[in-house]
Parts: C-alpha cells; structure tokens; sequence
DNA sequence: TATTGTTATACTCTATAACTATA
DNA sequence: TATAGTTATAGAGTATAACAATA
C-alpha cells in the first residue's frame, strides 16, 4: 500500500521499459536510442531486472558510496515514474522549486546553488520557458543578468508537482520507520556538506 | 584531522580542477574538453565553487533524493581525490572487488549484480583487461561464456585500493557519530532494496 | 579587467538495436 | 529459439574554451 507498494512499482515500471530519466511526456513519442531499427519492434516481455544470484557481495553491501549511489539509482527511478504524467525529470523539479521560492533572481545564482554549471543552465532554463513554464527577463539594475521568474504555467506545474514529491516522502517516511526518513536527511545533509 | 579534513580537502581539489570521475593516471595528460583553446592557459587560481549565498532552499534541503544526489556527489568527488593515484574510478573499484569475491564467474553475472548492462560492461572489462587488471578466459562448460578473474597486479592493486577504501569508511565513522555510519548505510540498503 | 549569458564542443555514462557464436 | 559477448549508435549529463555585451 505505502511506500513498498510505490517503489515497487517504479521498479518494476524500468523492468518494462520506463522512460527512467527523461520521462517522455504524454502524448509524446517514446525517445528511441542506440543503433537504427532496421525491423518493427516486438513486445519484449522479458524481465531483463536481474534477480539477486548468489554472488558474494559483501564487500561492497556496507560500503557508504555504493549504497549511495545505488539508493541514489532506485530513488530517481521512482521519483521519474511518478513525474512522468508532468515530464518532469529531477533537475528540473529542483529548478522550478529554487526559482520558486527565489523569484527575480539571477540565472547564474539559481544555477549556482544548486550545482549547475552556468553553461549548461542556459539549455535547462531554455527548455522550460519553451514549455512556458520559466521565463526570463532583462534585470533593471544590470543588464547583464537576467531576472528568472515562473509563469502561471510553471507555478500550476509545480503546486501538482509539490504533491506528488509530498507523497514520496510519506512512503520514504513508511518505509524507513518512525524518524528513519529524517535520520536519513541529516545524515545525508552532513555527507554533502549543505548547510 | 578525521573526516572533516580529508572530505574539505577533497572538495578543495575540485575547486582547483579536480580529475573528478576520470581522474587522469598519474604520468598521463590531463583530458581536454570543450571547444579546443586558442590560447596557452592561464593558472586560474578562481574559487568557483560558490560559497552559499541567501537564496531559499528550504524547499530542497529536506527532500530525501535531492539530499541523496548531493551527498553521492561529495562522495564520488572525495573518492576519486583518494584513488587519483591509483586511476580508479568508483564504478572500477566496484568490479574489482566483484571479480576478487566472485572469481571465475560469467561475464553477464558480474555486470547484472552491479547494475551494469552487459553492453556497457564490455568497455569495462577491455579497459580493466587493458590495464593488465582483469583477464577473460573462455569457459570449459559453455563456450560461449567468459569467466573473468583478477591478475597478480589486480589483486595488488586491489588490496592497495581496499585500504584507501576502508580509510574513507572510517573518516564516515568519524564524521557521522558512534553508529552514524552503520545507520545510514542500513537506511540506505532500504532505500535501495539492496539484499 | 571582471561578470553574465551564451554557443560550440567533447567526454562520460547509459541505453537500444543488431550481429556472431554458441547452446 | 534463447543466451553470451560484442559492435555501433544515440541521447543525457557534464565539463571546458571562447566570445559578446555590460559593468
């Protein structure tokens, strides 16, 4: 029911071929990569999600960076397959809340804090003031930088999208027990340094 | 001395241009990326990594896969500063130490329990097998398969690499509390389904 | 000279299609 | 027909260099 139920999903949603990453939207049509089909495609059913074999893999299973990276892997999987009606990816969740709460600022300062290079903010911000989610406009006291504000669009989008990140941690919070989500903030919160 | 300091001083390096995920081997040229220069290089001593500045983040700092994403990063970033020497990527290490655990497996196994498509892991494995690292030795039983092993040098290398490994775990130990690092990994085998 | 936004570019990681050889 | 390894390819993410407009 709770988070088990969710993230069971979301998984089980890759082992189907998910849009994972970049979630195409809706009405899109799904993103084709690697090498040119050369015949229709089939239905492929195959659980191609490896079940646990008898591997020894202790020596990695208590190691901090790849329990990381994996927890990292499963919680983007679900958080994409629960983005997916809004074609959200992660970074642009992360964006369009920054902005949010920091309206007017400066293209470089939202890029700024949350990791993202100048260089390739320019491409993200792009792409949401195509959707007509962001936009920009030419700062009164520099013209330099550029203002970034959310259009009515953008900030519909992201009341839903608030929700559905809510719900997410609610499961988090299920599955990890009583205090276990917020142990795992801090915890994390320290690893990264933010604050 | 502990954590604190080797984790600050890993973030110190990425300011200075740290080798990041690709950290070039220790007589190696550095990679070249991005438009090619026109001019000779100039020191760039600038501290581009942005202190914090007074934007709103409260809406990030306690959402469990932006908290994920953030430390995974620092932590990738400071165990590549400590195996620089070594020229091991995490991802490396990790398929070393499978292969050390699990000798003589299949090619598919090793890369299907570390999430690695079998696709993918080919270039892996070349590179490992390359380095005089890893080696591939066809199977008795099926002929299609490969069982891969450590050589002499890549178990010496990663005896070297377990003790640079086993020093990080315990400046997490140091950093996190008594217990702090035992809980975040038990949290995180969750989060993962790991096991 | 330094900063802001930008384009062009290149490397890494990840993902899919298709081929070869075995089973 | 299915599996193991492989090559070729494509897209996303991320990094650097250089430049124009402005400070």
């Amino acid at each position: 029911m709770g988070a088990e139920d969710s993230l069971t999903q979301a998984r089980k949603m890759r082992a189907q071929k998910a849009p994972a990453q970049n979630a195409a939207s809706a009405g899109a049509a799904p993103v084709r990569r690697g090498r040119k089909p050369m015949r229709a495609e089939e239905p492929d059913d195959v659980d191609d999600v490896a079940e646990a074999s008898d591997l020894d893999l202790t020596g990695l299973t208590s190691v901090v960076g790849y329990t990381l990276r994996r927890a990292q892997m499963a919680v983007f999987e679900d958080f994409s397959a629960r983005f997916a009606t809004l074609d959200l990816t992660p970074a642009q969740y992360s964006v369009l809340l920054v902005i949010a709460d920091n309206p007017g600022r400066k293209q470089s300062e939202i890029a700024r804090v949350l990791g993202i290079q100048r260089t390739n903010f320019v491409v993200m911000l792009d792409q949401l003031e195509k959707r007509g989610l962001a936009e920009r406009t030419r700062s009164a006291t520099d013209a330099r930088s550029h203002a970034v504000f959310l259009t009515k669009a953008g900030k519909t989008l992201l009341k839903n999208a608030r929700k559905i990140q809510s719900a997410q941690e609610e499961d988090f919070a299920t599955l990890l027990g009583p205090g276990g989500r917020d142990t795992l903030v801090a915890l994390l919160r320290k690893v990264a340094r933010i604050d």
